[in-house]
RNA sequence: GCGCCCGUAGCUCAGCUGGAUAGAGCAACGGACUUCUAAUCCGUAGGUCGGAGGUUCGAAUCCUCCCGGGCGUGCCA
């Protein structure tokens, strides 16, 4: 789904693409009247053998105007004005008309980039003002793995949005008002060590917190054991007679067969896990006295949340001691990542609006008792969208339309991004439909969505024994692997090694944490993707380190060399693109602003880190066949320091884009 | 049952609103270091884009059906 693309902040930057759209929209407008939509379809020559750009708007055109299309692209050709950008254009095939750049004009246009701050990017003129919704973990439970994509995702779309000049505010809506406060309400007052409270509240509660979800899910499990092994012999039972009739040639029941034997399937593996859990707490002495003396520890924690919500003091106190530290202790993750939150306004925060919200809807009519709780019913949607429960209770459907409602009114957003699971895509069109007609039809809403992060296993990412993988563990992982990476390469230097220890452990952090991060961010965020240590590390291929490295090496040019850049840039040096690599990487450095514009709209990280390894990779093959400071030529050597510093700027800025440092040497 | 998503090279994945001979990384194989850092570069090989129809001048992309997988589905967030 497309972001603002037709927006008043959305515009594309003064670059080359934009330049050629605006010659054909002039040509264009000779043949039709809606020549925007043919524009769009002058794009970046997909094979280098077509020149640099070329334009497929011709065969529509025939089709509409009744032409042939190569008569189409013939006449366009002819009424194009871009001798000054281009060699003459050449139409082939069924009428695609190929561009080729004017040397000059690539190196002119590349040497107004190099004292251009923004690389050739143009700041939006009407800037929207975006709320962006991400990372969002629950306080008060250690964050894992399933936190990370929002996380990075969400920070990366900020940054790119906020290069691009619109108004953003990244928003941490965290959960600090759920049920695990009843839990961890209650563990305090029963399993409390204040020893520990006192050394360490933080890890003393995320204990308390981890003991009572346990005993509670100990008898939930233990409960739900023989009705899921009655019900697995009645399917596995079920799927014997289907089988038999399958084999006796009735082949009508193959499909329901292969359901049940996922189900059946599914089943078995519940009731392992189930044993599994179940004996981990029975083996432990220490937990099986617990989980005996507390069989009713889950509806205790309910009572305690409710309690809570309700406004009894005494848990009001615990809510308020308890989170401070939590918050603090999740920013310690925040900073570890270089992530960071305009707003961070919870749950807790719309609570007493939500009353008004459901009665609000009312009035309006949009909602309507159902079974006793207060529903919206949209239509085309069989499940109804849940206000209020019928205890009383409020959804996350009422805070995500109480914060809707805060976001418009009060902070004046035109835009909302939820950086959020895909799975949750149901409840964001209910929300999404829901708040339309409850009168924010003016306030775009989007879900960027994003699939999971898979182990090895093709499964949810876990840990061996089966538990979520905590975050700050995963990251603490990424540098030590990283640092022993960065030791092989340092050691292994012809003329010994360079890094002291200082640098190696702020170069394996770059690396480690920007590993992790660009593993993530350069796979479509709409698929499932399979985590692996040794690709996101890999010291070759797609990753943050070949970007890293080859931003190193540039900076190792201007040292070795002791040129200045803030000179060289001042000195104004003319560009001179002789050879067929320069000219590629030049090509590339142009291309930086239209990256940035896709990616922003699209809400598409991966376009970026696709183009920033395409960046590199033409940097990496020229420094490999051009000489920078052996150049004899001082022109031209000029020439290829300013095409190093405009690399490294692309490449740091880039990366910066997407929260990944860089480093000096490496 | 209904709804959403996915199936592209041995592996992991790109492929923008349909565009030319479907691309990258890894792995494999062959080359390039008295180095401006080889954490690099260049080259070779590898694909009936799950299958079958359809729309179109043109389909990995849009439509229908089928096969295979995942997820969600009335009071968790």
């Amino acid at each position: 789904m497309a972001v603002g693309r037709r927006g008043p902040g959305y515009r594309t930057g003064m670059n080359l693409l934009a330049e050629l759209r605006r010659r054909f929209q002039q040509a264009l407008d000779h043949l039709v009247d809606d020549s925007d939509v043919y524009t769009s379809m002058v794009r970046p020559a997909q094979d280098a053998r077509f020149g640099d750009y070329q334009a497929n708007c011709a065969m529509p055109l025939g089709k509409i105007l009744g032409r042939n299309p190569r008569d189409v692209a013939e006449s366009l050709v002819a009424s194009l004005k871009v001798d000054d950008l281009c060699e003459p254009p050449e139409v082939a095939g069924p009428g695609f008309i190929n561009l080729k750049l004017h040397q000059e004009w690539l190196a002119a246009e590349t040497a107004r980039l190099v004292d251009d701050p923004r690389l050739g990017h143009q700041a939006v003129e009407d800037p929207l003002h975006y709320v962006i919704d991400f990372s969002s973990p629950n306080v008060a439970k250690p964050m894992h793995v399933g936190h990370l994509r929002s996380t990075v995702i969400g920070d990366a779309l900020v940054r790119v949005l906020g290069f691009q000049g619109q108004r953003v505010t990244g928003d941490n809506h965290v959960g600090d008002w759920g049920t695990q406060f009843g839990m961890i309400i209650q563990g305090y007052r029963q399993f409390l060590d204040a020893d520990a409270y006192a050394e360490d509240a933080v890890g003393e509660l995320a204990r308390l917190y981890r003991l009572v979800s346990r005993i509670a899910g100990y008898h939930e499990t233990s409960a739900a054991l023989p009705g899921q092994r009655s019900r697995w012999q009645e399917r596995q039972a079920e799927l014997g007679r289907l089988e038999e009739m399958i084999a006796e040639g009735d082949k009508s029941r193959k499909s329901a067969a292969k359901k049940l034997r996922a189900e059946v399937a599914g089943l078995a593996e519940t009731i392992e896990a189930a044993e599994v859990e179940l004996a981990a707490v029975e083996t432990d002495e220490h937990l099986a006295r617990l989980a005996d003396q507390h069989p009713e520890i889950a509806e205790a924690s309910r009572a305690e949340t409710a309690k809570l919500h309700a406004g009894d003091p005494e848990n009001r106190a615990l809510w308020e001691e308890f989170l401070p530290s939590c918050l603090e202790a999740m920013d310690a993750i925040y900073r570890r990542l270089d992530v960071e939150f305009a707003e961070r306004l919870g749950e807790s925060y719309y609570q007493p609006m939500l009353a008004d919200v459901v009665e609000s809807l009312e009035q309006r009519e949009l909602a309507r008792t159902s079974e006793g709780a207060v529903c919206v019913f949209i239509e085309g949607n069989d499940a109804p969208f849940i206000v209020r429960k019928s205890d009383g209770a409020f959804t996350y459907a009422t805070t995500d339309l109480a914060t809707i409602r805060h976001r418009v009114e009060q902070q004046q957003a035109d835009v909302i991004l939820y950086v959020v699971d895909a799975r949750q895509g149901e409840h964001f069109r209910l929300l999404f439909d829901t708040a339309r007609l409850w009168g924010f039809a003016e306030t775009e809403f989007t879900h960027v969505s994003f699939g999971t992060v898979l182990g090895e296993d093709r499964r949810p990412f876990k840990t061996r024994s089966g538990d979520t993988v905590g975050l700050e563990s995963l990251l603490d992982e990424a540098v030590v692997r990283a640092r022993r990476i960065v030791d092989e390469n340092d050691d292994a230097k012809p003329e010994g090694p360079e890094l002291d220890e200082a640098t190696r452990a702020a170069v394996a952090e770059a690396v480690g944490i920007g590993g992790i991060k660009y593993a993530d961010l350069h796979h479509n965020r709409d698929s499932d993707y399979q985590f692996s240590w040794d690709k996101m590390l890999a010291t070759n291929g797609d990753t943050a380190t070949y970007m890293q490295y080859a931003h190193a090496r540039i900076l190792g040019i201007f040292r070795r060399g002791e040129v200045d850049r803030e000179t060289l840039r001042q000195g104004g040096p003319l560009i001179v693109l002789g050879d067929e690599v320069e000219r590629a990487l030049a090509m590339a450095l142009n291309r930086f602003a239209d990256a940035i514009d896709v990616t922003a709209t699209e809400c598409r990280p991966n376009v970026l880190t696709q183009y920033l390894f395409e960046t590199a990779n033409a940097f990496s093959t020229f420094y490999n066949a051009c000489p920078v400071l052996k150049e004899p030529d001082a022109g031209r050597r000029d020439s290829r320091l300013a095409l190093c510093d405009l690399t490294a700027r692309v490449l740091a800025r880039g990366l910066s884009l997407l929260g990944i440092d860089v480093c000096e040497q490496m």
